[in-house]
DNA sequence: TCAGGTTCTGACCGATCGGTCAGGCATGAT
DNA sequence: ATCATGCCTGACCGATCGGTCAGAACCTGA
């Protein structure tokens, strides 16, 4: 049994205080308290703030590679599928870090003004599953939702008609579960 | 033609700023030159920073929370087409406040580290729209990924089996254009 | 016992942040 | 002419940020 290091605490401790706070929300103070060191000791194993998040996200980002790389020899049928799997165990194996890119909007949503976003977002969560309500549903809810938003955040190409056109055809297919 | 507004030239600029580098990433320095005046200007129009964002989301958030009450009104069926048509129109209506809440990400993915995952993104959304690549099938790869990676993100009560059946099957019904 | 490397600390630095304050400068009513 | 009010400025404040530096503490092998 190795020693317990004091460089994979500060990786854990960033962790957790980037995915609650942000990046920019986490100071060095924030998580040396945390690992019970001094500011120094992390910029003594760091170079930099960002170079502990870029080591952080390192793995996630080779097996991102490594899943474009196999699509590339594969049929457009079997990439489809394998992309679709692919990315779905990627994302679920690094949630942690997901929720660090993600991770500065808990900072603004904690204001009382939009706190009755979240609110008001999960009523509209409870139209799309209908009364039902099983996990499945729930999850094909918040996938739409939060699809959306982030299709209107980078697609600016596109115009609103195409978008709104291709959105509500999109969200019906995955809100409609008796399709196979 | 009544003046223009210096409160409205500050929520026009700081809704650019803030859609370009984040609500953290963006000082009252930055604001007040794109603006033209000086950064105490800012300060005496709206009486702290958040203040300008709360007031800059107060249309978007006022037009969510009606959508929200006329759901209540109707029955479940109603209520999901509502539901989804209401939010893709306030989501185009509101792109830019939208990307205001995500825009801290930009930040972060500006490190030459970051950009690579961009890249290998769009390889996977390649694979997910097929060879024929129309507008359409875009917009649904797009909400796919971007869904895919919120659901992980603010799902933690579902185990991974569960969220990974779920988003597999939902994934597949967005993907399938031949779906009506 | 000594030397040398690793690990870590406390003090400190310059920069930047959001925010305050006293006062200047118009304009318009009295 | 005077006063009040709205709009705005430059200087300044305390706090916090990421990062640096000299040196202490500690372990290890010679």
């Amino acid at each position: 049994m190795v020693r317990s290091n004091t460089r994979d605490e500060i990786l854990a401790a960033a962790a957790r205080q980037f995915a609650r706070a942000g990046f920019k929300g986490t100071s060095l103070h924030d998580i040396a308290v945390e690992v019970g060191c001094s500011k120094a000791a992390l910029l003594y194993h760091f170079d930099s703030k960002e170079a502990i998040l870029t080591e952080m996200c390192a793995p996630a980002i080779a097996e991102l590679r490594e899943l474009a790389a196999r699509l590339a020899g594969l049929g457009p049928h079997a990439a489809r599928t394998a992309a679709i799997e692919g990315f779905v165990d990627l994302v679920l194996r690094y949630r942690k870090e997901i929720q660090v890119i993600y991770g500065d909007l808990p900072g603004l949503l904690q204001q009382p003004e939009f706190l009755e976003v979240h609110l008001m977002t999960q009523r509209l969560q409870e139209a799309l599953t209908g009364p039902s309500g099983s996990p499945a549903a729930h999850v094909a809810a918040k996938l739409v939702l939060a699809g959306t938003a982030a299709v209107a955040f980078d697609c600016i190409d596109y115009s609103d008609d195409d978008l709104r056109a291709a959105l509500i055809a999109a969200a019906a297919r995955v809100l409609t579960p008796e399709a196979s």
